[in-house]
DNA sequence: GGCTAAGCGAGACGGTACGTCTAGTCTTGGG
DNA sequence: CCCAAGACTAGACGTACCGTCTCGCTTAGCC
């Protein structure tokens, strides 16, 4: 997604490149500072001459390694939340499903609330940063959520006839949905019941032709 | 939502406000200038310098009116979308949800879809606006919806034990979160699918121990 | 000076306008207003608008009887300083002189100071205000002088082949300087030492070849 | 007088100072636009915007380095002005001081005069450029004429009880009079006037009780 | 009492400039 | 090639006044 980003792998065999290597202090004092700022002022606030006089890492340092401040703050989000929100696996595969929605709401509901709001707030004016956010959150995360669900249907847990993704849109568009317009709490109650209304359905279990189109 | 906006509603009888009255022309003039400016270069790249410019309208009359650009947007927004997007009474009312949705859809993959995800972007980062955006356009069609779904409700079309607002993210949640987050598609065949797996649930029917607390 | 002002003088015999009067309470509520604002914030801060709110007259109203701030603020001025600072006969012409001037600069100390700079500051700016002020309080004060050196010349106090308006400006240049300029206080001393020296010259008086060329 | 100003003096040896060092070409440009908008337009009608057009220097550059347009154009001033009106060693130091009062009378008549005028004029709103301008103009030119004074006493040109400042103030009073007040003309018989008159006093030379203090 | 004419209060209007802010780039010296 | 520092261009921001205007209402003289 960002061509500036380093590659943190480890290149040992590779050539190094020519010049005074970057400095990894510098790397870290910005998204510290970006962090601080973010939870503190807020992104909108945030800029990235506050950045700059912040961590004492001079503007130009940070211009040479991230497009905009939306993308310093994405790595920051990322250096923060780490591997992020997994699937913790359960005997019955739904129950997974259940408990990393309670532990997504949970992180909606703490610090990484705002980060994502700014972020998908912000990513409705930036292609980029709409597209790397899809890359690095929620791309992995549905990868992971088609696994368990595939393995779901395999214990005969879920429907064998059911769509992976609408499966997965069913279950977190309500999430995303009251984080991004706030129109009612993110609770645990709330999540228990998403998930129950979309895994029995809403329509009357004794009708026959209760057969959807 | 906006204190600033004169009230239109007759009044006849009510004593006219003091001093010169407002210029409708002017109030129109700066919409419809928004709504070219935001269809054609995008929420970000309006400004209230180029809405005064296009409008013809001084930018001293803007802000006497408006607090901000997401403001005039927002307004723009209702008076290019009228009434918006209704139920048509079907004789099932869940056919009327569907039917909808579909509406829904379609006005955001057309003009309205950018427009709407400014207004939500930018609500992340604007509590007024947010609150703004929740009263005049979500509550609204909630309160719409919670009618139908009473109603199918009362004809059995829907089961009896079910939370309105649940079900209403359940449905619509995946909606804007395909608008707002991208992760695919918001095609015909998406909102059907959609609409099948929440009404039909996820869990095998000829299971027995299809639990639902 | 100004058209706009209401010939105050009686003309019971000559014909009313028509229409409404206008306000003797307007006109003299502005200029208490004008005055209290220029006293207190000074002549930049006030303000048309400001002088509406603090008077309660209306803008439309002020601009009605006087074309800008400056206009306002000189009639404030005459207003408070009446006839303002005249020659008191003395027995010896040039007395009166010294006596008038040093009544002009505590004139200058006291709150006229500010007021007298601010209008000659605007003035530069303003060839109206500029003649309306010569006009007003300048040439009256002239006038008043050109009398009592006149009378001064008749008594012999003063030499017969001087020219009235280079001797007023060698009297009176160096109080409009040092308040204009702030180069030196303009204490009493200051004045006494400024109308010695004009008066007595500045060539040695034991020279024989002293006249001047 | 303005600490924003770059100290243009040598200081090869001193360190330089970090970053990127000011721009001499935008200095002089900016400079030069405001001598050519104050000659066209006047003060008034300058402004910071049009002179960052003028210029093609962003406004953000011109505020890095004036606190306002009085101070561009004071700076303008100087630029044009060099060292300006200086005293020419005569035989006879009051030639000398005679000499340069027509030179100042000249440069008052001429584009100089509507500078001054301007800057005075704003002077009497503005502390800051008030001592500026006393500082930077009024002030060396003084202490220039303060030394022409002492050596016509010394030679007994003047009398040797004259007070210097006091003196200069007689002198060029009446010059910034008619300048700032525009009583009357400027003239070269003025200046000649003003001069004889108060180099030879006002009273009369035959009278024995010419008493002076 | 009605008519005409002007004054008045209120506040909207077009317009100009202000001084600030942020973004993102460029130019120094030095590592 | 990196880094710190800070100047630079560009342009939007929201505010303050300006002087004008457009209303409804008031106050006078005149018919």
């Amino acid at each position: 997604m960002n061509p500036r980003l380093p590659d943190l792998r480890d290149r040992s065999d590779a050539r190094r490149p020519k010049g005074r290597p970057r400095s990894h202090e510098a790397h870290v004092a910005i998204l510290k500072a970006a962090l601080s700022e973010v939870h503190e002022l807020g992104f909108r606030a945030l800029s990235i001459d506050s950045l700059s006089v912040k961590s004492g890492i001079a503007k130009t340092t940070i211009y040479r390694r991230w497009p905009n401040k939306a993308a310093v703050v994405m790595d920051a989000f990322f250096y923060e939340i780490g591997p992020g929100i997994a699937f913790v696996p359960c005997e019955k595969s739904v129950d997974s499903i259940q408990i990393q929605m309670q532990a997504l709401a949970k992180a909606f509901r703490g610090k990484f609330g705002p980060l994502i709001k700014a972020l998908l707030g912000e990513a409705q004016f930036d292609p980029e940063l709409a597209e790397a956010f899809r890359d690095r959150w929620i791309a992995p995360r549905r990868e992971a959520a088609k696994a368990v669900i595939r393995d779901a249907i395999g214990k005969e847990e879920l429907r064998s006839d059911i769509d992976l993704d609408t499966t997965i849109d069913a279950l977190y568009g309500g999430l995303y949905y009251r984080l991004l317009i706030g129109a009612g709490p993110l609770s645990q109650a709330y999540v228990d019941d998403l998930f129950r209304h979309v895994m029995g359905g809403l329509r009357p279990r004794s009708r026959k032709g209760s057969r959807q189109a």
